[in-house]
DNA sequence: CTCGATCGTTCGACTTGACGAACACTCTAC
DNA sequence: GTAGAGTGTTCGTCAAGTCGAACGATCGAG
């Protein structure tokens, strides 16, 4: 069982009015600031409707808070995920598998992931916001990581770190290719 | 022409078409499951509109990756430490060697260790400040790890998170255990 | 108490995203 | 050659999200 839920508009809605208040600001000024109908945003948080991406993206940047907060839910304190265990978030693929550990919670906004790549076509990524670094310690295997105009080829016990608010690429060369990434936020 | 925090329909564009064409699925199929038009889909993977979260939650099911992969795309380098490179700094005895990877700036509060350890007598840690968060990947063999009155048996691969705030342990259990530890304060 | 400002909500009008059929295209089979 | 199934695109229609204004509620100053 991956997403049983559906659209976590619920979850949406709890964490836009608690980062609002967390910065405390009120309704129509985040709404001003998000360029956005307050009208909208009261329904948002009163958890009706079916915002656009244009308008979650929008509220993300009036919050100061990554867009990945809003649709992340926070994790508990203490857990284990096995490695062999179901994946509560993960992104896989053929060749690539990135499994989410650790969601960043509002205060530290930080991420970290547990990567499991083969060689095979390179995971490229868009950069994220400004301001975002990336840490990455290889596991197992060899790899090309790092931004895409200039990556950087580690092996098993190398720590490579890096602006994530530039394009870049993680890209297996032997496989069983493992990796801890911390992606963090810096307000 | 690098918007600073522009909507990432483009991103998402590529995404969408990157993924699907990941787990060769046609545009009309991934539709299907998604349960969009396939027109909907054409577009979105053309650039031009602006989804809505449910069409979006749709779609990451359907594709079969997390929903933040669309909307939050992962990683990018800037600092390299080779395995082999002799520690700036790091804490070593006979069966444990922790070396410093990037300590935390002031503003966010996290510390990141490459660790390396050995059966033999467990490596014991006083509470550190309260609200602090440890969170331990295994990147090889097996260990014992958390709160000193609760430690989680873990290998390769598996993740555990504990308070830092109470005494905890990382008790190697198989020769050539290895393991990256993010430790954090929240404020 | 009254006025004013600010809070968040509700309402109708407009804009726009999603739908589904029809479209042009490619490839294969007959 | 033609027919069929597959691909992804375009277009008119309808539903839904967004907008802006008006609304009642709350709080503080005079």
């Amino acid at each position: 069982m991956t997403e049983p839920s559906g659209p976590p508009i619920a979850a949406i809605a709890a964490a836009l009015q608690q980062e609002r208040r967390r910065i405390g600001l009120s309704l129509a000024e985040v709404a001003r600031r998000a360029g956005i109908a307050k009208s909208t945003l009261s329904g948002l948080e009163a958890g009706t409707g079916n915002p656009s991406l244009e308008t979650l993206w929008a509220l993300s940047s009036a919050l100061e808070v990554p867009f990945s907060l809003l649709v992340d839910p926070p994790r508990p304190v203490v857990q284990v995920i096995r490695a062999g265990d179901g994946p509560a978030l993960s992104s896989e693929s053929a060749d690539y598998v990135a499994t989410l550990l650790s969601a960043s919670p509002a205060a530290t906004r930080r991420d970290i992931y547990a990567i499991s790549a083969q060689p095979g076509e390179p995971r490229r990524s868009d950069p994220h916001l400004p301001g975002t670094v990336e840490h990455v310690v290889l596991s197992a295997g060899r790899a090309l990581v790092g931004p895409t105009s200039d990556p950087v080829e580690v092996t098993a016990g190398d720590y490579v770190a890096y602006p994530g608010d530039v394009p870049h690429v993680f890209e297996a060369i032997e496989p069983g290719t493992a990796a801890v990434l911390v992606s963090e936020h810096r307000a």
